[in-house]
RNA sequence: GGAGAGAUGGCCGAGUGGUCGAAGGCGGUAGACUCGAAAUCUACUGUACGUCAUGCGUACCCAGGGUUCGAAUCCCUGUCUCUCCGCCA
């Protein structure tokens, strides 16, 4: 959620920022009605709160006539509280749709752009920033193809289960799945610095608020068909989604930001806009892992704490020895609420391309606002001074796509699968994935 | 699934209709004392919204309704936590 009062006062700093996202035009005009609604709620609450404070006055007043015997006057004093009531009960009444027309606004609205964030509209307009390696496939087999010589990918029968984009690991490469999982947590917990979370899978509607995939992207995520403890609730799409929220409605000391948590978890995503695109293979699935990477952290370190996460992520792929490019995304491929976002793209060879692997995002206050998540300064001129933090996240890595960047960089010609080194204590010191002989 | 107990400020804990944004303690901050520290003493120590802003007003004692001139306090509903029994991984 943007700043309500950047909203209120200054609409035409938003609708800059929303033309710089390319913004669809009816978003332009829900700026104007959020102007209209935030004065109409001034007034009311301006009106309720004069009423409010009258008749807190007279009821001492009326308190002390009773203590003295005169009923008369009190009586007449109940009378100019009841007319006042009515009045307030009207104005609350409205004030309730008011603030809550203002809400789904507000809560519709995507985040203001970074001053890094170049002009452009497509994915073609997102300058790269970076690129690691030479790719030495250039084509090739898929991971499809490679995964079946390796006995280790059963799509057919996944699709019995539980229909298209779902897979069924098998063996060595289940195995090298589970490596990836494992290898990942120990680099972010052993050597970044990151505090290892598990968390639950399903969460409750109010938790995708905070993050930002709701209201709007609600067809994005599989929904429960019964309420859970009484509320709507959602597989997770992301580990960002619980990790972030975990302090939500908290206020953190300075001191111990910033707050970083490397989760490994499922994401369940029905990608209900997605048809017809990625259906061979598993580079876009129902159901996939990932080891996500969730600062909380202050305004004034967001910036370079963005930068640092990157390079954790990045850092994966140079290890592992896969060839990839860090992508700055333009403002209209920027996602609702990151205020700035690199996207790291790792080659893959069937493809002839780079694919996306991670995006890592500054969200600047946006989430931390639609969870109340802030933050006590301890030092300097805003000492003990109340704010929202900043939050930010990256992949690192999204497994099953790194799973297929293996595959597909480090497959040989016999058609065995090469093991990078960092994973190899993990599959029993073994450094390759044997094709089986049929 | 059954039975019971509870939810108050950063923490502990008092408060059963008005003088309660809330006693007291702990913690924290500042000052005094001290060569310095400890101990001691003094003061301060919530969040949000509104505003004709070094001030004033309003709201918030789990949440949502209700009773009342007036609710932390009374009533209803819900959520969560804890204890015991049952079941389960």
């Amino acid at each position: 959620m943007i700043d309500p009062s950047v909203l209120a006062e200054n609409p035409e700093r938003v609708k800059q920022h929303l033309r710089k996202r390319h913004a669809a035009q009816d978003t332009f005009a829900l700026v104007d009605r959020a102007v209209e609604l935030a004065s109409t709620r001034r007034a009311a609450i301006a009106e309720r709160d004069r009423l409010r404070a009258q008749r807190n006055t007279l009821s001492k007043d009326i308190g002390d006539a009773m203590k003295a015997g005169n009923a008369a006057a009190a009586d007449a004093m109940k009378t100019a509280v009841g007319e006042g009531k009515v009045r307030i009960d009207a104005l609350e009444t409205e004030l309730t749709s008011v603030e809550a027309a203002l809400a789904e606004i507000a809560l519709g609205l995507p985040n203001l752009v970074h001053d890094d964030v170049p002009d452009g509209k497509h994915e073609s307009d997102n300058p790269v920033v970076r690129t690691w390696g030479t790719p030495r496939r250039m084509s090739g087999d898929s991971h499809v193809e490679i995964g079946a010589r390796l006995g280790g990918l059963d799509l057919e029968r996944a699709a019995k289960l539980s229909g298209a984009r779902f897979a069924v690991l098998l063996g060595d490469v289940a195995r090298l799945e589970r490596a990836l999982i494992n290898w990942f947590l120990d680099v972010h917990t052993n050597e970044n610095g990151y505090t290892e979370v598990l968390v639950p899978y399903v969460v409750q509607r109010h938790c995708a608020v905070g993050t930002g995939q709701l209201p709007k992207f609600e067809k994005d995520m599989f929904r429960l068909a019964e309420p859970l403890n009484g509320a709507d609730a959602f597989l997770v799409p992301t580990a960002e989604v619980p990790v972030t929220n975990l302090h939500r409605e908290e206020i953190l000391d300075e001191a111990s930001l910033p707050i970083r948590y490397a989760a490994f978890t499922p994401c369940f995503r029905s990608e209900a806009g997605s048809a017809g695109r990625d259906v061979r293979g598993i580079i876009r699935q129902h159901q996939f892992h990932k080891v996500e990477l969730v600062w909380t952290t202050t305004p004034e370190r967001a910036n370079e704490d963005h930068l640092a996460l990157r390079r954790h992520a990045e850092t994966l792929l140079e290890r592992l020895d896969l060839p990839y490019r860090t992508v700055l995304h333009c403002g209209g491929e920027l996602s609702f609420g990151a205020t700035r976002c690199f996207d790291l793209e790792v080659w893959l060879p069937s493809q002839g391309g780079y694919r996306e692997i991670s995006s890592v995002s500054w969200f600047g206050d946006f989430q931390a606002r639609r969870m109340s998540l802030r933050y006590r300064a301890g030092e300097g001129a805003r000492k003990g001074k109340v704010a929202f933090a900043h939050t930010l996240n990256g992949s690192g890595l999204a497994v099953g796509r790194t799973l297929v960047a293996i595959l597909e960089n480090h497959v040989r010609d016999d058609g065995s699968v090469s093991i990078p080194a960092p994973l190899q204590p993990y599959m029993g010191g073994r450094d390759h994935i044997a094709a089986r002989l049929t």
